[in-house]
DNA sequence: TCTGGGGTCCTAGGACCC
DNA sequence: TCTGGGGTCCTAGGACCC
């Protein structure tokens, strides 16, 4: 007999927020957000947070004078922290099952079927109490026999007073009222889009999406919509995947610290992106076919000529060298820059990435190749043991990220105004731990 | 003044081929 | 009246996720 799968979504609550209050425990119970790179948007709020009404995605602008009044904590985010943290999480999680999904930063799926029923329930409790021991973060458990299913159940284990922040949904009947209380527009595959053009249809809950026709599914939401109809209904479409598949694309961009007019300028900053992209690239073992820059100005400001361009070109050979990359994205740079333009971002994109190994061959043919793949390794073997900024180029010139002073920084730099320590990654965070 | 930064998958339509 | 009929590949754009 083949056993029912039966897959939990582990989340963490306000993951971001949680991590910054694990090395301030004095921020319990006080409304705390972080905000998205250069102090943009709210992408984190604590439960208190929330309940003052600020919104996720919320521009930091409109909400400051009323964060300051509420005294809400504010944090820039802290993404080596929070990268940290989240392999914390997951290392305790793979004390439960190996067979764990890791989702995003904030989420994994684990594989849960080898469980009796009645043993699920108390199990989620015991992840949950392990994690927030070992970890200091939160997280929420929500079971059932497929993912859309799972990912329902934890966001009811959160609103759900009474479930403790773990439920699993067993039976049909559990699984129906669990559907008549979400909304369309929270099952996990359905966005913006599609919310509305079912709300018109007066599909209004999950429960009456699952009742949809599977034609009209199909011909509306294309085969992934049908995918979570089926998901919805209790029939697996997706299956855990343990193992991340290597990136099919690579990108790092940046907004400027402040808008931005001269090329070098910008050069400066989009050097220092393909060179960080160009290492994710190694770090994965692969080569980019091809090379996309684009360069934007603001596209808010209706009263400036908004500009917004890309550029793309393919390699004559796959390549990893950021050498090589570098000449290209500067080269694709100059082609697009207009002058008497206010930019705010550039960014670049490393498309269709094969196995390095595919490409060794025609690297070992030629000299240069050799000779960049000699020196990229010896690049990234420093880089890791001095970090990114022990070696740069010319381009990139001779600011620092690092410094915090305004007139060492250069003016495409992000600004970060709330930062935390980096408590996890060095000397001075880890004593500040300790007092 | 101030609005993030990554990714994935799917489809329609055009180009091109026999 | 009726304009062949498939294939495949590529790309742009749209939808979704965190």
């Amino acid at each position: 007999m083949a056993t029912t799968s039966r897959f939990a979504l582990v989340d963490c609550n306000s993951f971001y927020v949680s991590c910054e209050r694990v090395f301030r425990p004095e921020l319990e119970d006080v409304p705390v957000v972080v905000l998205s790179n250069n102090d943009g948007c709210v992408i984190a709020r604590s439960k208190e947070a929330k309940a003052l009404g600020i919104k996720m995605g919320t521009p930091y602008f409109q909400v400051k004078d009323m964060m300051e009044r509420e005294r809400v904590e504010v944090f820039s985010s802290n993404y080596e922290l929070y990268g940290d943290m989240s392999r914390r999480v997951v290392s305790t999680l793979s004390q439960f099952t190996p067979n764990l999904e890791i989702y995003s930063i904030d989420e994994c799926f684990l594989d849960l079927s080898h469980l009796r029923p009645e043993e699920v329930e108390a199990y989620g409790h015991r992840i949950r109490h392990t994690v927030e021991r070992w970890t200091g973060i939160p997280v929420s458990v929500g079971v059932a026999c497929t993912k859309t299913l799972a990912k329902l159940a934890n966001r009811l284990a959160k609103k759900r007073a009474k479930a403790k922040e773990v439920l699993a949904l067993h039976t049909p009947a559990e699984i129906e009222e669990a559907l008549r209380e979400s909304s369309v527009k929270d099952v996990w595959g359905i966005g913006r889009q599609h919310a509305k053009r079912l709300e018109q249809l007066n599909v209004v809950t999950a429960w009456d999406l699952s009742r949809m026709p599977e034609g009209w599914v199909k011909k509306n939401m294309a085969v992934t919509g049908l995918r979570t109809l089926l998901e919805l209904r209790g029939q697996p479409c997706q299956d855990l995947e343990p193992e991340t598949p290597d990136r099919k694309n690579i990108c790092t961009s940046r907004s400027f610290g402040r808008p931005l007019t001269e090329l070098e300028d910008i050069a400066e900053a989009l050097s220092t992106h393909t060179v960080r992209c160009a290492t994710k690239l190694r770090r994965q073992n692969s080569c980019a076919t091809g090379v996309t820059v684009f360069l934007m100005t603001n596209r808010f400001a209706v009263t400036e000529n908004v500009y917004c361009n890309s550029r793309t070109i393919q390699l004559p050979r796959p390549t990893n060298s950021e050498l090589e990359l570098l000449s290209r994205a500067m080269h694709l740079l100059k082609n697009m820059f207009r002058p008497g333009k206010r930019y705010v971002k550039v960014g670049i994109i490393l498309n269709d990435l094969v196995p390095a190994s595919e490409v060794q061959l025609d690297l070992f043919s030629n000299q240069d190749g050799e000779k960049h793949k000699k020196l990229m390794s010896t690049l990234d073997t420093l880089r890791q043991r001095f970090g990114h900024h022990a070696l740069k180029y010319a381009v990139q010139g001779n600011k620092n990220e690092k410094d915090v002073e305004e007139e060492k920084r250069a003016p495409w730099m992000l600004q970060k105004k709330f930062l935390s320590s980096p408590y996890t990654t060095s000397l001075k965070g880890l004593l500040r731990i300790k007092t």
